[in-house]
DNA sequence: TTGCTCCTCACGTCACGTGAGGTGGC
DNA sequence: TTGCTCCTCACGTCACGTGAGGTGGC
């Protein structure tokens, strides 16, 4: 610390603590000529101010929010004074759309989890018959047509959870969503957890159908399989595989309604 | 696209494009063994499947939210499912965190333009008297016994804007906070905004005396300064400096409270 | 004087991105 | 066949971080 002409000047050292920055983040920003100290001593010595410590705020604020250094520097030394205002007022819009991806990112995590809880309690248990309430999804991929064109663009921010249909007359893959035209009804579900390849999904529709019979249980014709590669590869590592854990799933039609 | 066993396999550009990513993170994270197709050919095309989307997905998610690739990959491949899940709700609370960080930034933001408006428009523009609300502050530096401790720990997540208070008897550092026991109490201000180097404040100070005894105001003894470093430095860009621009303001005492 | 801090310089690292140069399927 | 896509390899880049090695102020 040092006393000049009453102001008070810090070292590289000290203004890093002040501001939680490694001192050669402060080094580098010299170097790039982002932010430079107020005052250099003749030995070298780099002294800042305190005053300087709003304008190193917006810097680290605007690069939590995404930008590049390089970004950064030319708002900062762009000549029109009203343009920075302008800008920065835009990227308050640009907050409010990072708080709801953050939000979307968290009700996807909790799906996560609830998805994983329900693989782990139900895997290689055999049968069992769930209540479920109304889904939604989109067809993103029919598998009758594999040459024509996908149809979603974003699926890793916009989508959650993929599935294959399958009933006599078609099969597609699909992916759910919050609200669309396209629903999987509510109601009690015969449902089968297991391991296997993609390829044996004929074989387990089949059982499933046996079991509906002998079990005087009447199924719709329309199967969902949905699979969990999280915990699947969780534990085979790293190594390239194709098969998962599957659950499939078949509405049981409700006896009061016929 | 391939089909196979009547499971679709996309190659990494399909992948990639799917997903809004560039394909070289993905022969990246094949790389490190992080995110691997889920079949590979004998010509060495990888190939993957939609089930994957899922888990590419929550990768996405936790390095969005600031792991390490590293970090990430440790957390996938631990053998033991329920610390995922217990980790994954972890994740939750920080995502929470995060919003509150990115809406204190926001208003921080605000601030920022319109306090650059204040001193675009009132720069050397000679005294003038402008009402101000009750603001609150904290002292973090007194510069009476300037080797003492540092008293803020966290300021550039914590605190906004930086001031200098000078009276009779005192003189220090203060930063402005939403909440304390030192009140910049609300009133009438007399306030000039100037361009200097710290250097000549004293002499600023004297001129408002004089002001102000020429204008029949009473005023108190206690002087703010506050610089602004942000629009300074646009102006200046990148050299080393200690001017900045300036604004002094000191309370107008009530007429009717005497 | 001792220990701490300052500096520069060179190199490492993380997470990719960018061509070059060659092969291969519709 | 043409054009597009796939691959690997090597190198570049961004934003620092990590020592090495030497100086300098309380």
């Amino acid at each position: 610390m040092k006393i000049l002409n009453d102001q008070i000047y810090l070292t590289t050292g000290q203004f890093a603590k002040l501001c939680q920055l490694n001192k050669k983040t402060l080094f580098y920003y010299d170097e790039i000529n982002l932010f430079k100290p107020c005052y250099l001593s003749e030995n070298g010595y780099r002294y800042y101010s305190i005053f300087q410590l709003d304008k190193l705020s917006l810097i680290i604020s605007l690069k939590d929010l995404g930008m590049s250094l390089k970004e950064i520097k030319a708002y900062l030394t762009d000549s029109d004074h009203l343009q920075l205002n302008r800008k920065l007022k835009e990227k308050e819009a640009e907050i409010d759309a990072k708080i709801l991806q953050l939000q979307s990112t968290r009700s996807f995590l909790k799906k996560v989890v609830s998805n994983n809880e329900a693989f782990q309690s139900h895997l290689n248990q055999g049968f069992l018959i769930a209540a479920q309430p109304n889904e939604y999804y989109e067809i993103i991929l029919p598998l009758e047509k594999p040459s024509g064109k996908m149809m979603i663009t974003n699926y890793l921010t916009d989508g959650l959870f993929t599935g294959h249909y399958i009933d006599n007359h078609h099969s597609f893959l699909y992916k759910k969503v919050e609200k669309s035209d396209h629903c999987i009804e509510a109601g009690n579900y015969l449902c089968l957890y297991f391991h296997d390849s993609g390829f044996s999904v004929q074989k387990h529709i089949e059982e499933t159908k046996i079991y509906a019979q002998k079990n005087a249980l009447a199924i719709e014709d329309a199967f969902f399989i949905e699979a969990n590669e999280i915990l699947y590869s969780q534990q085979n590592s790293g190594n390239i595989t194709d098969h998962y854990f599957y659950r499939l799933s078949v509405r049981i039609i409700d006896k009061g309604s016929r």
